[in-house]
DNA sequence: AACTTGGTCAACCGCTCTGAT
DNA sequence: TATCAGAGCGGTTGACCAAGT
């Protein structure tokens, strides 16, 4: 048996709010204030709707001081940074934005931004490797295929989350790379929920033995970099394409410098890929990501064990 | 001009969280 | 402590509109 419906269906208006409604609406509100109770409230205000569709319609539209449309740059990257670091928590990412509610920002993340950010990526991953492939020519000029690259493939030496918002690799459940590796009990890591593993080639043991030690790169990222051998990552030598199967966020820490500086990318901007490729562009490239501290990211002083994943592209 | 396709966004659905009892 | 109702949230849907064919 399911659970009662909030309000009498029959009897409730659905749909397009008028502009009487949306008058009576507000100047109950403006009389009497929500009174705490939004599902009392349109029986009070003389509406025929459900408590919480007033709710939604006040604020989301009603309430005074929203913003509609025209996000400027700057809200832009408030967007990104928090969406990169909290994932889709939009109502904590309203929060930050004045005058903008939790349905606008996501909306406006799903149409918009998302496609412009990917759009923005796969020019970038476009350029890199255009980059890559003039420099094998030893100099010698290229010309450049009109088409993007397609998507590399790659060998997951740890990784699978199902469904965490942020800072996480995912890999399809069905894929073969997943039979190839041994789960490990994520929740040891503090970084994936209660639904997601991490996973490592048998037998598993943290730091995996043979991964280089992140002083090699300049010692900018709190002391947990690792760097995995191709040696190491062949070990899971199942290979996935990273279209559908690797997504990837980070929170711009600076371990994500180092490991974008193995990679020979620009930024943190490269990682927001939200499901799409480009971590890692290039055939050969070997990479290293963390688990530890609070979140993906060790901070200083959080424990050394907590941490790493490889990949490489083959 | 008619139809199709794709984008946008308001609104709904169903779940979890929270506070009152 | 357990239960319940209401609030809050994120994901999804569907109506509407504009652009393309």
């Amino acid at each position: 048996m399911g659970r009662a419906p909030c309000c009498d269906r029959e009897n409730v208006k659905r749909g397009p709010w008028s502009p009487e409604e949306d008058s009576t609406l507000k100047s109950y509100v403006a009389k009497h204030g929500t009174g705490g109770n939004w599902i009392a409230l349109p029986q009070k205000a003389g509406l025929r709707r459900c408590g919480k569709s007033c709710r939604l319609r006040w604020l989301n539209y009603l309430r005074p001081g929203i913003k509609h449309g025209g996000f400027t740059e700057q809200e832009d990257n408030v967007i990104c940074s928090l969406y990169k670091s909290i994932g889709s928590r939009w109502s904590v990412i309203a929060s930050h934005l004045p005058g903008r509610t939790d349905n606008d920002v996501k909306n406006y993340w799903n149409t918009k931004l998302k496609k412009k950010l990917l759009t923005a990526h796969s020019n970038l991953n476009y350029h890199h490797n255009k980059k890559k492939s003039n420099n094998n020519s030893n100099g010698s000029k290229h010309t450049c295929d009109s088409t993007p690259p397609s998507p590399p493939t790659a060998a997951v030496l740890a990784v699978k989350s199902e469904d965490y918002g942020f800072g996480s690799f995912s890999m399809p459940a069905d894929n073969p790379a997943s039979s190839a590796l041994a789960p490990v009990d994520a929740g040891a890591f503090g970084c994936f929920n209660s639904h997601s593993q991490v996973l490592v080639p048998e037998p598993a043991s943290f730091p995996v033995p043979g991964l280089a030690d992140q002083s090699n790169y300049g010692g900018s990222a709190n002391g947990y970099v690792v760097s995995p051998s191709a040696q190491d990552i062949s070990a899971a030598s199942s290979c996935l394409t990273t279209d559908n199967g690797i997504g990837w966020s980070d929170n711009a820490g600076g371990v994500v410098d180092v490991f974008l500086m193995e990679l020979g990318l620009a930024g943190p901007m490269d990682l927001l890929t939200d499901g799409g490729y480009g971590l890692l562009d290039r055939v050969g490239d070997v990479g290293s990501v963390q688990v530890g501290g609070s979140g993906l990211w060790p901070n200083a002083g959080d424990n050394p064990q907590e941490l790493y994943q490889g990949v490489t592209y083959s």
